[in-house]
DNA sequence: TATACTTGCGTAAGTTCTTACATAATTGCT
DNA sequence: AGCAATTATGTAAGAACTTACGCAAGTATA
């Protein structure tokens, strides 16, 4: 039979890993058929609780047994599998419920007599088991039980969905281009400026004049301006402008709704930075709104820190920042 | 939450592998959400196939398709399983069935349009699960991914019953006491042989010498008679007697039906080889019946070939047999 | 050229869980 | 005491397969 699991590789894990559950619970199964013990595999978590956790050495003691949700939290079922279970049980004279006296709610269950005449074959078929089990691994070089063991702690502490997600990140980001303004951009560049500040603020005369004219008010003074192109498009903007010899402020940064949550604005940030530190800059400033909440975490994940500068010409700068290069 | 999983350890293997793999088929779909993509874990291997089976390179052409009984060889699964996949599929529109013209039995399935417009982005995210298994490989001490190949491929080798099977026959076998005859025992010594002599041939007049007075007969003469015990009971014997100084007959060996397949024989054949090297022994000879085929199996593992001996006084025997020590 | 296998495929039901919902009984709180 | 929240449990339905079965359609063979 060919298979093309290798190929699909680990898409298809789940598929994978109930096959061989299934290949596991039918030949155990088989086990229990070959030692003629009338038992269901998936009754043996209940029955094993209920032998283990209960002490019936002294028949005349009352065994006080356990309820459906004690065992369930046991063998780390959902109640209504214990539930299931114990009808099935019940229904093959394996269990015996006694009503608890203090709380109608719930049964006490305990093994039956016939049930607790197998268990001395049972726990010899255990220890076989369990032999065998522990042969297989001697004979393995990878260990199946430590590996689940350890896999579903990783995927505990942090979920396979999560993981996609930071690795399309990743991804992404690897495909945006960061690269200098030229003209042909000058529409873009106003677009996805104008984008985010009439959202959620006005356009003022400042942001027409750089806007409109960058070549004059931030390229000519010595400042630059970038582009992140992802798949041909540009999804984002950062500007740099020359305050000082070795100082620039980071301004006009803007990154399309559509393209957000790939790390853009990061990039443009990273990028800018570099630039600045290239060109002999010690520190670079910038103006924000506290209302931008991702903006400022990314003004901090890039440094930034909370200054207090001389006035804004903007309106809408409540907060300035500043990073020591 | 408390688990006894620990404890109860390998028996349960099945219920886990099953849990794992849930978890990963969730996390999957939240993969596909996330991805905005409408295709469900399950379709996956059939939508894969399907994709990399085809030729849909050159949209113009006739693209065959494949058979649903191809897909499921493909992917390993039953074709039953491809069957309601497929009708589910057909159902989301993912799927083009065209009636074969050779073959009314069967007809060939090819991706639809509306598939075929999510396969870009799936292969994004392809990439990216792939990415992120291989981190999870590489953060894991264990390779759960080898380790399932590994697991599979040995339970193919040998069942697990199998292996349970021989796992049960030695913790008996350790069960089991070869001890040196005392008087006692002559009536267990006579119905063992009684047992299976009357069984397959008739008692002759050399039995009942032996069975009547195993003293005057065997251990006089310098041989030995051994006795397995299995729970306190005898279930098997074993006699050794002198030839001459060099060389033992093996005879009167017996094991009741009940408690065969426990590896008695082997262990009161053993034990009388050991004993005969002890007494100076330079081989050891024995006459049997080549329809008793687990015997003659039996005394192969003990060492014995076939030799022509001298004519024996029992009717029964047409098999020589001898093993050099 | 009948007749008997074999093949392809769909349907039904079973397996071993789960989640969602329903229903008492008990507890907590005012 | 009165009512809401919690707890113990059972039932139903679902998920992702499987095996069993039935029924055409095709192939082989006497």
């Amino acid at each position: 039979m060919a298979t093309i699991y290798d190929e699909m590789g680990k898409m298809a894990m789940g598929s994978r890993l109930r096959r061989l559950a299934e290949v596991f619970t039918d030949e155990n199964r088989a086990v229990y058929n070959q030692n003629g013990i009338p038992v269901e595999p998936r009754w043996f978590p209940v029955l094993y609780t209920l032998w283990k956790k209960t002490d019936d050495t002294r028949p005349g003691l009352t065994r006080p047994g356990l309820t459906t949700t004690e065992i369930a939290e046991w063998i780390g079922h959902s109640h209504a599998s214990v539930s299931q279970i114990v009808k099935e049980m019940t229904k093959n004279e394996m269990l015996e419920t006694v009503k608890s006296e203090t709380d109608a709610r719930c049964s006490h269950l305990s093994l039956s007599a016939k049930a607790r005449s197998i268990l001395p074959a049972l726990d010899n078929q255990l220890a076989d088991v369990e032999a065998t089990v522990e042969q297989l691994q001697r004979e393995s070089q990878f260990d199946l039980f430590r590996a689940i063991t350890e896999m579903e702690y990783l995927l505990e502490k942090k979920s396979l969905v999560e993981r996609v997600r930071e690795q399309r990140k990743l991804r992404e980001s690897r495909e945006v281009a960061i690269i200098d303004y030229t003209p042909e951009y000058h529409n873009d560049f106003r677009q996805l400026n104008h984008e985010w500040i009439t959202k959620y603020f006005r356009l003022e005369v400042s942001d027409n004049l750089a806007l409109d004219h960058p070549d004059e008010k931030i390229l000519h003074p010595g400042g630059h301006i970038f582009m992140a192109i992802y798949k041909g498009e540009a999804v984002g903007t950062c500007a740099l402008i020359k305050m000082s010899d070795n100082r620039f402020e980071l301004a006009k940064m803007a990154v399309t709704e559509r393209a957000q949550g790939k790390n853009i604005g990061y990039l443009l940030g990273k990028h800018s930075l570099d630039k600045a530190r290239e060109l002999g800059a010690t520190s670079v400033f910038l103006e924000s709104n506290t209302k931008l909440k991702p903006a400022i975490t990314l003004y901090h994940k890039l440094g930034f820190q909370k200054i207090v500068g001389p006035p804004s010409p903007y309106e809408r700068a409540n907060i300035q920042m500043e990073v020591v290069l």
